[in-house]
DNA sequence: TGTAGAAGTTCACGCCGCGTCAACATCAAG
DNA sequence: CTTGATGTTGACGCGGCGTGAACTTCTACA
């Protein structure tokens, strides 16, 4: 035969190692056009055509068993059909990856110029994960206990970060509420992303806390006046922010 | 004591499994401040904290181990050459994402188009980057109006979107200045990379194309200014960055 | 106070895509 | 005939937990 390739050949060709192709026979993915007497793998014109496209599946990412159906099923509307939904995957990978550089570099930054750690920085585009929406009330019991510790911990320098960073989410509120964000936006989520982790420099909130004290915003006056300070409406649209953030982030 | 929280508490308070707690006590990566005489876990307020930087490293994408190291470590400048490490390794997996999806987005179209996944099509992008320069040559003709039509094509969706990408641009490039990358360095060509696919979106520049636009961002006040807004010298960053992008990539 | 069930505990295996020994067989070249 | 390159199977390792199993202990209610 012509289309003669053993395992190294292969590899040398493809790119890949031998471990890799003796796994891909393995587990079904490529079996060798026919296995010599001494057991020694020996790959046609075929096969290399099928490791091409296992390669390029592989190489956007897919898994192997994803890959397996793709490779086996030639009907190119179910390929169109994995590989858009891969795309998705892909994407919001290439999303989740630019925001984490973009915060580990803010946070180098703000590290080199001499500032701590701080939560309130680092929360930035951080993933909460949900929580069950349990009664837990007994936490709010002694969270103003330790928000209070927290604020004492926060020292001179600790506070007036915290009242600028507050400031900043007011005017922020104040600007979306005048350009008519939704409360679901990224925009309105990114300020309540952003209030949330300024509020986890002196306290954690969990689901039902961080909603019952939106709320508590709107209903005490004065909350309300603080937030509204810059547009009417600012502490609503929190509030409904943070509905729309706990049900989707925490 | 007031600050003891059992380990369901502390899994339900920062998200994260009662599971990746007792994992994180395995490893030492968190010990809880005691245990009671049946075995349970008590965590304290420095336990939380503990955690909280935990978390926001491991969202990071940081590994524990890597993790340890920098908790463990008060000193900033450990943290940052850690960080700074780990940036490098985020930058490439973002960029790596994004070709992956370029080229899955090609792909799909070419199914779609009825043309089935020749080997010479799926190479594309992938092992040997090819470049046809006569394909080139003809784009940059009526580039233009190319341009103008894409914008429009894009959809007030896309457009929002096409909106945000370059805040995100401005913000690392401002993040880039600060902490002194260089031009060549790995960190501002991927900034740049993206800058050419967000480019690429509405119009694909040529090498000489996509240098003198970013020589323009220099030259033109009102260009400059928004580079510049987040930190002065991004323009600059961006034109010597884009100039080496050309060189080595394009 | 008895009892149910919620929540805690310690093993210990599973997953994904191979890398990496180990121990051995077989081939091509000098 | 040796030597070294290359092939084979088999098995463990990794990272970060998920997911049981089997057992103990706390908490709430009748």
């Amino acid at each position: 035969m012509k289309t003669d390739y053993d395992i190294g050949r292969v590899a040398k060709m493809s790119g890949i190692t031998s471990r890799t192709l003796r796994h891909y026979d393995d587990i079904g993915l490529l079996t060798p056009a026919w296995t010599g007497p001494d057991g020694r793998r020996h790959y046609g014109h075929t096969e290399l055509l099928r490791l091409q496209h296992i390669l390029v599946l592989r190489e956007l990412g897919t898994g192997l068993d994803r890959i397996a159906s793709i490779v086996d099923s030639d009907d190119p509307s179910t390929t169109i059909a994995l590989l858009r939904d891969h795309l998705a995957g892909l994407t919001a990978q290439r999303e989740r990856y630019a925001r984490l550089a973009a915060t580990v570099a803010r946070t180098i930054d703000s590290l080199e110029r001499g500032q701590p750690m701080t939560t309130a920085h680092i929360f930035d585009g951080f993933d909460h994960e949900r929580y069950e929406p349990e009664a837990r009330e007994r936490w709010a019991d002694d969270a103003v206990d330790r928000a209070n510790a927290s604020w004492q911990g926060l020292g001179e320098d600790g506070k007036r970060r915290h009242m600028r960073t507050d400031r900043e989410i007011v005017e922020a509120l104040g600007a979306a509420v005048r350009v008519g964000f939704a409360a679901d936006s990224a925009e309105v989520q990114d300020i309540v992303a952003k209030h949330h982790a300024w509020l986890s420099e002196i306290w954690i909130p969990d689901a039902a806390a961080y909603r019952s004290l939106t709320q508590m915003y709107v209903d005490d006056e004065r909350f309300r006046a603080h937030y509204d300070e810059v547009a009417r409406g600012a502490a609503l649209l929190l509030r409904d922010g943070a509905a729309e953030f706990v049900r989707i982030r925490l």
